[in-house]
DNA sequence: TTATTTCATTGCAATATTACGATAAACTTT
DNA sequence: AAAGTTTATCGTAATATTGCAATGAAATAA
């Protein structure tokens, strides 16, 4: 076992939980704030703002950009990230759903 | 290694990344959207609606809860679940923070 | 060409997650 | 009390994640 059971829930539920999963570590969240701050996509002084070792740092950039969070541009030799907005509009929607649906009723039981 | 550096983060980070990481599992996000849907916090027919045996399902409410994104009421013999909205308020004025910055100065090289 | 810089990949160890059968705990019903 | 219902916990196997040293790949600078 172990191994995540994806073919059971619709392809909704799992892109929601790919984004949201990319952003289960601090690491990323941090990522994802430092792009947002210095907007202009700053390559890799990413690393110097972690305090974690450049492969890691890597590892963690590359799962941002699976889950499109993050798409990044070579540019000499150095490689220039910055934030997907798309992806984090598509999880803000998604919330403001459940929080629309869960105002539509009160739910008052607990 | 495979733990987590969380000492090295901010407060926020690490409570984003929480929650991010409870909806970082297409069951959790069922479980949510299922309770979301229902409304009234009916208990442990959500077994009945994932493809996932008891204790799977147990295990995962338990982790939505250590998140504090549902919570539990014990009633008779059952337990009754249902959202903690606050939790999902928190991760959406997140990102709607995220998405103000980002308007703010486009971000234009990628 | 030979460094140097910048980032990705490989390989590995430590730890965490996912899933479930078996069992326990707690309440209800008979 | 005995049996049933409902949910949690334990134990365990399979797999995934985290972190980094070492190394590679690709462009730049000397």
């Amino acid at each position: 076992m172990g191994a995540t059971k994806t073919d059971h829930f619709t392809d909704e539920q799992n892109a929601i939980a790919t984004v949201a999963k990319a952003l289960g570590h601090p690491a990323r969240v941090a990522i994802i704030e430092y792009l947002t701050k210095v907007n202009a996509c700053i390559c890799g002084d990413i690393v110097n703002e972690l305090p974690l070792a450049q492969p890691t740092v890597s590892q963690h950039l590359k799962e941002l950009k699976n889950a499109k969070l993050i798409k990044g541009n070579i540019e000499g030799n150095a490689i220039c990230y910055c934030i997907e907005e798309k992806t984090v509009e598509t999880i803000h929607k998604y919330f403001t759903g459940i929080l629309a649906k869960l105002a539509d009723e009160k739910n008052n039981c607990c």
